[in-house]
DNA sequence: GGTATAGTAAACCAAATGGTTTTGGATGCA
DNA sequence: TGCATCCAAAACCATTTGGTTTACTATACC
């Protein structure tokens, strides 16, 4: 396959991309809270924030737990498990490469060391 | 601070949003490439690929080196691990408290089970 | 019942995103 | 010199994003 493609990946890694959803993922990591208590430090409307929730929901991020009027939200693990493992894949992969290819370097300058001296 | 204000974290978050950008990301892991190839398996224009790649070297995921006509990309890994360390430390904190919840949860239950015995 | 509170929905807007086509500039090579 | 290749830049376009305001529904409380 041409493209690495996962809607997924896709929309957990846009969700995290703005500063106010991982402020609403820092608040929930504090416990469940209802979507006034969410909106109120963010510094837009309450309907702005909002649409982050649905964000971050949409993303599996987040579930939502309708009790009498107010809608209370808690974080989920999983799809941040998957965007860690995907970023960790690639991270492991090429810093190894780098130590190698680092590594491979500093004989070519010994051997010219040698070489001049 | 209200918002997790971080333009870097909103750069490398975004980037990784975009499964083109990802699978770029997957095939310098294999080594430096020119953009032509790095454009190639991409269903998409050139310059379309190329834009691509600037988003990814916006974020610092990717460096470029001039050598002749051809512009070799490379990986760095850094961001993500600024990326991943920022996830890890809210996944272990929320996986920590559901353990919790659930092992209360069973706590309950047994609790329940033995008031009914 | 009446009023405040929690939240949704819709209309609207500016700016960013993701793509295209076209044009043009360097570099490499026969 | 001439031509192909590698790439940038600009103009353009449709869609999405991120925000607003306004109006509305439903629950809680006195």
């Amino acid at each position: 396959m041409v493209l690495d493609a996962s809607p997924r990946l896709d929309a957990v890694f846009h969700a995290l991309s703005h500063p106010a959803r991982r402020a609403i993922i820092r608040q929930l990591s504090a416990g469940e809270q209802n979507l006034s208590e969410l909106a109120a430090p963010l510094k837009m409307t309450f309907p702005a924030a909002t649409k982050h929730v649905r964000v971050l929901e949409h993303a599996k991020l987040v579930r939502r737990r309708v009790a009498g009027r107010e809608h209370l939200c808690r974080l989920t693990a999983a799809p941040l498990k998957e965007a860690t493992s995907w970023t960790e894949q690639f991270r492991k992969h090429w810093e190894v490469r780098f130590e190698a290819l680092d590594s491979l370097l500093e004989e070519m300058k010994s051997e010219d060391r040698s070489r001049r001296s």
